[in-house]
DNA sequence: AAGTTTAGGGTTTTT
DNA sequence: CCCTAAACTT
């Protein structure tokens, strides 16, 4: 019964793109400028497109025009594109940059993650499978803890099985569509150990159907799944979406690319019924027996290719040429970003891979500064190198937002922040621990979640107690045994405290906590059907954070660091407020599910003024005037548990390039001989890349040679009084940075310090009123004597410009600093 | 049930 | 060294 449909008019590049390109371009603005590969990435029409985009070779610039160029020739409306990107933030920026090129006739496209648009699917057609639309997503935390009860409950720990290997098996498995009965089927069955994995994958499964949850592989997993068990449902996202666009598509794993895959096969003649998908506008004027499959898009760089770790498949951009026959390649080789000694560094070391399509990054913008080596006795040696090269490019006017330094490891960013905050250097750490990963606003969420989602138990049992309410164990099994027996869920099972044979007291307390999910759900989902007004997100969170008492605990108690968390729950209301003015329309829902799907370092743009920290990976897809590689050392980069694994060298070697090549004008690699790790200090040796580097392209303040041959223990002044003057040196007194390091304040690695109060106060050398006036001479634990220039700044971040007189000048914070007024 | 001590283990990370 | 989680007290 195919053909009785009306034909699907779908300006898709077929019906109206095809010969455009003679005459004059309603897009010719749009290609002013192009390299010609760039032109041609941009003009290509056909099924499927590879932009094989070398670093910095501009192509962010060509997605955005090529979609922009769609746009403005009518071959596609906005509801047509779907673009995908890896952060939030890389598809803020890329709409961005759409809507400049078109203005606001880019409304309606799809610009989002991968995650983003398959809730977006989801929402909409999960009642097709046993889902409602207010679904709750698990993190991996969530998940942890799901699991963690799941093992225990099995005693899956006697066969050797622990939640985080439990967890990440699935992850993969997921990662590669298998489900518990796929694996089982494979797996080896009579070892026991598996049988009992197998028990707890699909335990796991059904109880986040049970808690109507989805986890993070399942967003991407379970669109897969639905796409191929409904058909007709598929068909409204083929014939919806006609150009498909996927950036850094090196690091998309098999379920991603099944997914690409399943919304750019061909619709096959399809059921004439109409489908109302969730009140989707489906452009469906008359229907043609089949409609061809999306256009493909598909842009990437597998020397950059560094996610191999968690399921990234390489094969996905190798193979692409197989996967679709036919398909376009253009190569962008050359860069806008960098200088040629910092682009000849990168292709030497990434010419080492040998599976590797040869490619050469060149530019025309020449040679540039050479790359600065940098030898330290330690890993506070090293900071303060990079601390005075950063002073000493501050003060030959360089912003100090456009440098940041990279590290492997996080832990390797706290020696840095030690000398940076001494050196009273500006500098935010991106990524590391998240603003969303703190207990009390993974609470303050879980009280949010039992509201929109009363079905997620997890959630439920994890508020139960807290604040205290003298709910333990006991109480809690007393729920589920009562919720099992009467057939109701955990959160129902609270609203009949008296039936569940525990205490007046405690019975008091479930009450009570009954009492207020009720009232912030009347505030935040009225069962009146009217529409919630728009501050109806932050008045809830408020009634549930205050009635719950849980503020209230926070400010009776005298640990000091809940303080700062009092000053993060006000902050997590501040982000609803925002939320509302962002969302007026937008319900708990919607606010929970952009809670869960973005990152903190999404929203971490370039503040003014800072100095940006952060690991390598994080760094993938920025770009800074100077960058400093840090820690250049064997066992870190490569690392140490990379030696082992299959493709791990390899795959350091990538991020090391991809560390490279985010530098514009200056690089700078710095190593440490020592390096203190688990309180041991161990000797470090230089890593192989740099042998990989040309040696005339490095210039060494102080070599890994000088270090070694001079011996440990003399004087970094000796050799680096070359540098230019920034080096500084200690005065020859051989007196090192280490165990004299003053107490500093211990901060939580978050993005914005600023912004949500994480400082958690401790016990800190504090100088607190010191008054220091030019002419006032002070003693400094290490740099020793000198005499005060300056004072700026205010209050406890008021800054002492001294000039030392062995070590030279120095900024000090002299709240903070290790000195004394003589 | 809540607070305290000890043992273990410690890449990389977006969503 | 520093954080987490389990074991152990109170």
């Amino acid at each position: 019964m195919p053909d009785r449909l009306k034909p699907v008019i779908l300006g898709s590049s077929a019906a109206l793109g095809g010969d455009r390109s003679s005459g004059e371009r309603p897009d010719a603005d749009l290609l002013e400028g192009l390299n010609p590969p760039q032109l041609a990435a941009v003009t290509y029409r056909g099924p499927a497109l590879l932009i094989v985009a070398g670093a910095g070779s501009g192509k962010t610039r060509v997605l955005t025009h090529r979609i922009a160029s769609l746009l403005r020739g009518r071959e596609a409306w906005p509801s047509q594109i779907l673009a995908i990107t890896f952060t939030n933030k890389a598809a803020g920026e890329m709409r961005e940059r759409v809507q400049q090129l078109i203005g606001d006739s880019a409304q309606g496209m799809w610009i989002s993650t991968f995650h983003s648009a398959c809730v977006r699917i989801l929402r909409r057609e999960a009642q097709q499978f046993g889902f409602t639309k207010n679904f709750t997503i698990y993190d991996s935390g969530d998940s942890r803890a799901l699991i963690k009860r799941l093992v225990k409950e099995h005693e899956a720990d006697a066969f050797g099985l622990t939640p985080a290997g439990v967890q990440s098996r699935i992850s993969k498995l997921k990662n590669e569509l298998a489900d518990a009965d796929s694996y089982a089927r494979q797996a080896n069955m009579s070892d026991p150990a598996e049988r009992v994995f197998v028990e707890l994958f699909s335990a796991y499964q059904a109880a986040l159907q049970r808690a109507n949850a989805f986890d993070f592989d399942d967003l991407i997993g379970q669109t897969v799944y639905l796409f191929r068990a409904f058909p007709h449902v598929a068909d409204v996202y083929r014939k919806r979406f006609r150009h498909i666009l996927v950036d850094e598509y090196q690091d998309t794993n098999h379920a991603q690319y099944a997914l690409i895959h399943e919304l750019t096969r061909p619709v096959q003649g399809s059921s004439g019924d109409s489908f109302s998908a969730g009140g989707m506008m489906i452009f469906e004027p008359e229907t043609a027996p089949e409609v061809e499959g999306a256009s493909l898009t598909v842009v990437g760089d597998s020397d950059q290719s560094i996610y191999a770790f968690r399921g990234a498949d390489i094969r996905n951009i190798t193979e692409f040429e197989r996967d679709y026959p036919g398909a376009q390649v253009v190569l962008l080789e050359q860069n806008y970003r960098s200088t040629q000694n910092i682009l000849s560094a990168a292709n030497a070391v990434i010419a080492n891979n040998f599976d590797r399509k040869d490619k050469k990054l060149w530019t025309d913008v020449g040679a540039g500064d050479a790359i600065v080596g940098f030898t330290g006795y330690s890993q506070h040696d090293e900071a303060q190198f990079v601390a005075d090269e950063i002073e000493a490019l501050h003060r030959a006017s360089m912003p100090y937002s456009q440098m940041a330094v990279f590290y492997r490891t996080n832990s390797q960013s706290r020696a840095l922040e030690e000398i940076f905050i001494r050196a009273a250097i500006p500098y935010k750490i991106m990524g590391g621990t998240k603003f969303y990963d703190r207990a009390e606003i993974k609470d303050a969420l879980a009280y949010a979640v039992a509201v929109a989602n009363p079905a997620d138990e997890l959630a439920v049992r994890r508020i139960l107690n807290r604040p205290r309410r003298g709910i333990g164990d006991v109480t809690e099994t007393s729920i589920a045994r009562y919720a099992a027996e009467q057939q109701i869920t955990f959160r129902d099972a609270l609203a009949n405290a008296s039936a569940l044979g525990v205490g007046p007291k405690i019975q008091a307390a479930i009450a009570q906590l009954d009492a207020v999910l009720a009232e912030a759900t009347e505030i935040m989902l009225p069962a009146s059907g009217e529409i919630a007004p728009p501050t109806a997100v932050t008045q809830g969170l408020s009634v549930l954070l205050n009635k719950s008492g849980y503020m209230d605990a926070l400010r009776m108690s005298r640990d000091p660091q809940d303080e700062a968390r009092l000053e993060n729950l006000d902050e997590l209301i501040a982000v609803t407020r925002e939320f509302a003015r962002n969302n007026p329309e937008g319900t708990i829902l919607d606010f929970l599910t952009e809670v869960a799907l973005v990152a903190d370092a999404d929203d971490l743009d370039d503040e003014s003024g800072t100095v940006s920290l952060m690991t390598m990976h994080t760094a993938k897809g920025l770009e800074y005037d100077a960058v400093f590689v840090t820690g250049v050392e064997e066992d870190l980069i490569p690392h140490r548990i990379s030696a082992n694994e299959p493709g791990g060298p390899q795959e350091e070697r990538r991020l090391f390039y991809v560390a490279l090549t985010r530098a514009r004008k200056r690089l700078h690699l710095s190593l440490a001989m020592t390096r203190a790790q688990f309180g041991e200090v161990s000797a470090a040796m230089p890593s192989r890349f740099l042998q990989e580097i040309p040696h005339d392209l490095i210039d060494w303040r102080q070599s890994p040679g000088d270090v070694n041959s001079r011996g440990g223990m003399q004087s970094r002044a000796l050799n680096g009084r070359r540098s230019g003057g920034s080096g500084g040196g200690f005065g020859g007194s051989g007196k090192r940075y280490g165990d004299d390091l003053v107490p500093l304040p211990r901060r939580e690695k978050t993005g914005d310090i600023a912004k949500f109060a994480n400082r958690i106060p401790a016990k800190v050398r504090d100088n607190g009123d010191l008054e220091l006036g030019p002419g006032d001479r002070i003693r400094h634990d290490d740099f020793g004597e000198g005499r005060v220039d300056a004072v700026t700044g205010e209050g406890a971040k008021r800054v002492a410009h001294v000039r030392f007189d062995s070590a030279g000048a120095k900024k000090l914070l002299i709240k903070i600093a290790p000195i004394v007024k003589l």
